[in-house]
DNA sequence: TATGTTTATCGTAATATTGCAATATTAAAC
DNA sequence: GTTTAATATTGCAATATTACGATAAACATA
């Protein structure tokens, strides 16, 4: 076959999964970083940041905005992009989680 | 054209897209968790775990020891699989990170 | 209304991923 | 040495992703 077997898991698994599967290219994370580096929302101006062509860049934005990790509001002419914080907030806590379990854990390896 | 252009991205850039791509999986979220859950290292037995058959689950295991994210050590007759904590510990802290510079930044959208 | 600017979508080629049956490898147990 | 087990590798089909040229859509402005 070839399609992932989401069936299967749970729905926090799939979850979790989407994200950061968005986040598994260098340049969503280059997208990310920028809009966080801007320290607000960018209207235009990110097709012009990355190595990339426009149509390319159009779609990794449509991934992240699918997978809930920024949003997109238009703006007149443009289109005004935003970091979704809750979304960044749940990566954040799932991965501060794990690091607390890993913390009290058996020594083992 | 269609492979992803790494060359143009940092070097960090691409190690967290590296990461996050590995966890970009149900399944190997799965493998991670179960990882955690037991609280040591497993050796055997995880292929029992997953509803996905045994050639498929080593190739899950394989990604995530090549994203640096699971440690496999050669244990007798089977292998002992392990968290690799400071990969983890990496990812963790690129999240609080980012969520500590979307705490201060200018409100928007 | 015509023109330029910005972003999205379509179509398509190249490449990567997912999943598994079959087979190989490795090492313990007999 | 043969059998049994656990895991890896190979080969392949189905599907997904990446990238971009061409084109469309939306809107501002001349």
């Amino acid at each position: 076959m070839g399609a992932t077997k989401t069936e299967h898991f749970t729905d926090k698994q799939n979850s979790i999964a989407t994200m950061a599967k968005a986040l598994g290219h260098p340049a969503r994370i280059a997208i990310v970083e920028y809009l966080i580096k801007m320290n607000e929302c960018i209207c235009g101006d990110i097709v012009n940041e990355l190595p990339l062509a426009q149509p390319t860049v159009s779609q990794h934005l449509k991934e992240l905005k699918n997978a809930g990790l920024i949003k997109g509001s238009i703006e007149g002419n443009s289109i005004c992009y935003c970091i979704d914080e809750k979304t960044i907030e749940k990566l954040q806590n799932y991965f501060a989680a794990i690091s607390k379990k890993l913390e009290k854990r058996n020594t083992c390896c």
